[in-house]
DNA sequence: TATGAATGAGCCTTCATTCAT
DNA sequence: GATGAATGAAGGCTCATTCAT
């Protein structure tokens, strides 16, 4: 293997995923719109006519931070769930509990922050976002749900609209920390929130909540 | 009096909100930065030039946007809160039920998107929107929590954590409405979110969940 | 009537002609692709902005320079034409003379140029000017040859192949004074060759050349 | 010697004309600023680093294209003089009929076309062209006239004047046919144009047409 | 007060040119 | 010699803002 080559093939190699991490945090942080394709070359060390090798256009580089950040997550997820069919309250506690680790308290957390803002300026990426990630993720937790009640362990809740229940407050929070982190650092802290969070709902889930499982 | 200038005059009056109320559909639909101003004066009917002669710049709509349509509600939601401090159950319901009626489904509800998308590109506006909603909105859910526990109704949670908790489905659901309904337009319907919401909340807060009042 | 908005009228009037004027010129001196929106706007003493008022892009500018300019003279060849049926020499010599005083010696002078080199980048345009300029200008030409040609006058040419012919150094002198000048002024002067120029083709054309009418 | 050296040599002496010929073609189909050298690459089968190996600039590239591809013309243009001397009807034809072979119905027609197009924004090479193509190209056509008028087979015409007659349709064809040949084939071929080009000249030139010399 | 024509700074995108391999 | 990744200056186009009417 010829030494040089290599480390310029590496370098190409790796030009995307540097330069769709630094939209992602810049358009995090600013907005699609407000984001200049110059800030983010810069950011990933390149110029902006580099940019332009990558990708055909900024709405291109947009739809690439959406699409290969997300989607390989939600594997992971799919992984998760088929080893753990028999404790649905472990299930369900490793599926939010591994949401927030793999993309709420990540760099990922910006993709449905951006989504929600996005979604009306790019309608086909929407559905796509819709299809590819939202469904698969309620498909997550609205199983686990569903093997609890079927097993007698959570109230005979209303599925779909529990698993919206239950997401609700780990968006927010993954949001909030881009958004409000500077007002309120504090109320950003998942440390606090998180045990208050499983507190709640798997009060509000168990048959028996006394048995120490909400916790 | 003469009636077509008293006309003009109640005209002139109007317009400010006029022109807020159009921004505001506009800065929701399209984001900040993706929305011109040439739109949002069509959409109120007027020209541009018009629209600066009350707001001076596109970042002052964007502020009277902001502080004019959400500050009014935040009051009545403190009137409320006097009304019924001997019930918290009723009360943590009326609050959280009333953010639903007085935000959650109106056109409000694009506020708190607004801010999630903007708060860094406008740090005083998200520190004044932090002081002046964020945390008096905090404050009465959580005094309704603190009166609930107090009076041994709630069970012992870590209040500011559980408020955020709480607020979490609502914020998301008002958003995830002006996001994905067309996407998904039965996720959105909240006569089915809403009652699997409280129920959930409120077998998770109650002591004695058992008695009939999580419905 | 209000001078004061009748003068503004008049300039907005105005505008679109004078902005294809400066970009003619400009198209004509540096080419479609060389020409910067800039130039034209200053030439035509506006901002470049307001240049989008009146035009979509540069490619619909140049469509208007193109189709705005030549097509009403056309109609007055035509007209030229009805008036002279009965003396075909004459005729030839009213249309092709007529077409280098209203074409070839006006600015006009740079459409056949540019469409000639930009015919292959805008074919949709080429048609157009194919259909609308260049075949109504051979049938007034081809009309001429056949009348003169019917009445004895002319010798029995092969009438499409030698409208071609005929128009051939008109054009090219006309291209000529565009491009070469600077170079040769000498040979751009219209006095010295449009003489030789009927001369030519008239005793080329007539039957009985002598009679004085190749002068 | 090395065969594999040598093919490589003889390819690398061959490069210069196959890019030229590449970007000839180009040029003359897109104009000179509309054409990218990387197409002008893709098209030598090169990379486009590898057209900087033999041409400086873009401007490099676009001389070389002009110069070398028509000054070895004109020299066979002016030993075909020498041979015909005491036939100046041959001449004249065998002068304008070999214009026609050599350049007009080759790639070289592109050339002409080009010049006119860009001569303004390279005034040098339009001079270059001028004194090297142009004037050499007249003065043999003006020479043949002169011999002609001199031995009283031609008609005392403008010589000047009359050069730049006789050259306008056989420019024009070549032209024609590189930009409206999609849209009129028919007017392209040149079977039809020459025959009726000589024959008009001829008998606009001939003392005494009617001997069959105009055919 | 209301209008809308005009402005020009700014951003996305292209492409001639360079240079490490 | 040949490559093609990288550069950055330049131009088309947008849109917030101004101002004459």
């Amino acid at each position: 293997m010829d030494p040089s080559t290599s480390r310029r093939q590496r370098r190409k190699q790796a030009r995307p995923a540097e330069l769709t991490a630094a939209a992602l945090s810049l358009f995090v942080e600013k907005g699609y719109a407000a984001t200049r394709l110059d800030e983010v070359a810069a950011r990933a060390g390149v110029s902006k006519g580099t940019l332009y090798l990558y990708f055909d256009s900024k709405e291109a580089l947009f739809k690439a931070v959406i699409t290969e950040g997300i989607v390989p997550v939600m594997e992971k997820g799919e992984a998760l769930f088929d080893a753990l069919r028999d404790d649905p309250v472990r299930l369900l506690r490793a599926i939010l509990g591994g949401w927030w680790e793999l993309i709420g308290c990540t760099d990922l957390a910006g993709v449905p922050k951006l989504m929600m803002a996005e979604s009306r300026n790019f309608p086909e990426l929407a559905r796509f976002y819709y299809d590819e990630v939202i469904s698969r993720a309620r498909a997550l937790v609205g199983g686990a749900l569903r093997l609890g009640i079927e097993q007698g362990v959570f109230r005979a809740v209303d599925v779909p609209a529990t698993v919206q229940v239950l997401m609700g407050p780990l968006i927010l929070l993954s949001i909030w920390r881009t958004s409000f982190s500077a007002c309120d650092a504090d109320a950003c802290r998942p440390e606090k929130f998180l045990p208050a969070y499983f507190d709640l709902i798997m009060h509000g889930l168990l048959v028996r909540p006394d048995n120490g499982d909400s916790r």
